[in-house]
DNA sequence: GTCTCTCCTTGATCTATGTCATATTGGCAG
DNA sequence: CTGCCAATATGACATAGATCAAGGAGAGAC
C-alpha cells in the first residue's frame, strides 16, 4: 500500500525509485493510546513516520520523574536522531491517541541515507528545529509561570489544529487530556484544573471537554505575558 | 602562530595540510569578561574555537528574560550550529572570564567542511550532545527544586575543574560569580545566597569566595535528590 | 439499570522561591 | 586612608504551585 506521508514531509526529497523502495520495505503499525513505540535506553532500530495520530516524546530522569518533552503529529518522523548519531534512544515515544505510522527499519534507512544525502539534511534541519524549540521551552520553564506556559501551549495547538468558528472565534480541539497538558507544561494536574477555572472566570478562554474557544489571539498572547 | 586547540578536539580529525590551512586563516581574539562574541539573531559568520577562558551561551526571550543555557570551555567550538543549518544565531555568546579564542571565518569553515566531512560529523555529535544536555536541563527544571539543580551544577563544575586537596576533600574553584550561578540554575541571586547559607549550615559544602569544598561526592548526589 | 474505573475537580494547607528594601563586604581609584 | 562601586547577604513579606485528601462525573462492562 502507498503511504501518503512518504511523498510529503522529509521523505519528499526522495526520487520515485527510492520512494518505491522505502514503500516496499516499510511496515505499517497501529498503536492504541498508551502504547510505546520505543523506550529510552533502547538502541534505535528504525524510524517511524507518523501517518495519523499523536505521539508523545517523554523523558524520564533517574528519579522516575517523567516529562512530555515534545509532541509529534502527522507527517513527522520520530526516532531519526539515532540515525544521525548512532546512539541509544534518549527518550521514549508513546502514542497519545490511536495512531498509525510507518516503520522503516535501520538497514533501509541507512541505505537511503547513503544514496540520498538530502534526506539526512532534512533530518538534520528537523533535529535543529527540535533543539531550538527545546531551548525555548527550557527558557520559558525558568522565566515564565504556569499560566504563560499553558497559554503558549494552547496557542501551539491552535496553530496546528485550530480553526475559526462561524462567529470568528478561535477554536481548538485539544488532542490530549488534562493530565497530559499538565505534563507538557510541567506542573501537576490539579494546578491545570485551577488554572483553567481561573481562565474561564477571567473570560479569557472557554473550555468544554477538550474544546477550547477564545475570541482574540492577541489578547491571549498578552495574557501569556508576551509583549504584544 | 600555532593554535593548540586545533590539534585536539573536533578539529583533530583534520589532516596536516587542512590544519595548516585553517591555522593560516584563523584569527586570534581576546575577550574581556562581559564581551560579546555574537548576538542572538545575527547571521553566523564564523566559528570560535575556545583556547582558554569561559564562554556563556545565553538565550533572551521576547520579554527580555535572559538565561544562561550552557557554558563552553577550553577546546570547545561555539557557533558551529549555524554551519550545520545556515540559520541565524539563536543565542548569544559572551565571555564570562577573560578568554582567548580562534575565529575561523565562514568561507574557510565551509571549504574545510566540504573537503573533510569528518569535521561535520564531529560538529554533529557535539550538537547532539548539547541537545541531550539541554533536554536534561529542561526536565530537571521541571521536576527538581533549586537545591538539586544547584548541586548538580556544582558537580558539573567539579567534573570539569575539580580536584582533591591533601585531605581528600573535593575542591572546585567556580569559574563564575554568584549571579551567574543563579542564571545557570534559573533562580534569583538572593535565592542562591540563601541556599549557599543553608548548605553550609547543614555542613554539606563550604563556600569561600569562588572556592567550594565538600568531602563526599556521593553525599552531594544524595542531597541533590539522586537515587544513589 | 448500576458498578467500577479513570479522569477531573475542589478545598485546605504547606513550602519554595520571588520580590523589594536595606545592609555589608571587598576591591580599587584617588 | 577615604570614598565609591559592584557583588553579596539578610530580613520581611507575598505568591505560585505542590501536596494531600475528598468529592464528582462520564464511559464501558455486565
Amino acid at each position: 500500500m502507498e503511504c501518503p506521508c512518504l511523498g510529503t514531509t522529509e521523505w519528499g526529497v526522495l526520487g520515485e525509485c527510492e520512494l518505491a523502495s522505502v514503500n516496499k520495505s516499510k511496515r505499517m503499525i497501529t498503536c492504541e493510546p498508551g502504547e510505546t513505540l520505543y523506550s529510552q535506553g533502547e538502541p534505535g532500530n528504525g524510524v517511524y513516520c507518523i501517518r495519523s495520530g499523536l505521539i508523545g516524546l517523554r523523558r524520564v530522569d533517574a528519579n522516575g520523574n517523567s516529562v512530555l518533552i515534545r509532541l509529534a503529529t502527522e507527517g513527522t518522523t520520530v526516532g531519526y536522531r539515532t540515525f544521525l548519531t548512532r546512539e541509544a534512544h534518549v527518550n521514549s515515544a508513546e502514542a497519545l491517541t490511536a495512531s498509525v505510522m510507518c516503520y522503516i527499519a535501520r538497514p533501509k534507512v541507512e541505505e537511503i541515507l547513503k544514496a540520498n544525502p538530502l534526506l539526512g539534511e532534512r533530518f538534520l534541519q528537523h533535529f535543529f528545529d527540535d533543539a531550538i524549540e527545546t531551548e525555548n521551552d527550557y527558557v520559558r520553564s525558568l522565566t515564565m509561570g504556569m499560566k504563560s506556559r499553558f497559554l503558549h501551549l494552547i496557542l501551539v495547538f491552535y496553530e496546528r489544529f485550530g480553526y475559526q468558528d462561524e462567529n470568528g472565534n478561535a477554536v481548538v480541539d485539544l488532542p490530549v487530556k488534562r493530565g497530559e497538558l499538565a505534563e507538557l507544561v510541567g506542573v501537576r494536574p490539579e494546578s491545570i484544573s485551577r488554572l483553567i477555572d481561573q481562565l474561564q472566570t477571567d473570560e479569557i478562554m472557554r473550555f468544554k471537554d477538550r474544546r477550547v474557544q477564545f475570541s482574540d489571539v492577541d489578547e491571549v498572547l498578552q495574557q501569556a505575558g508576551a509583549i504584544v
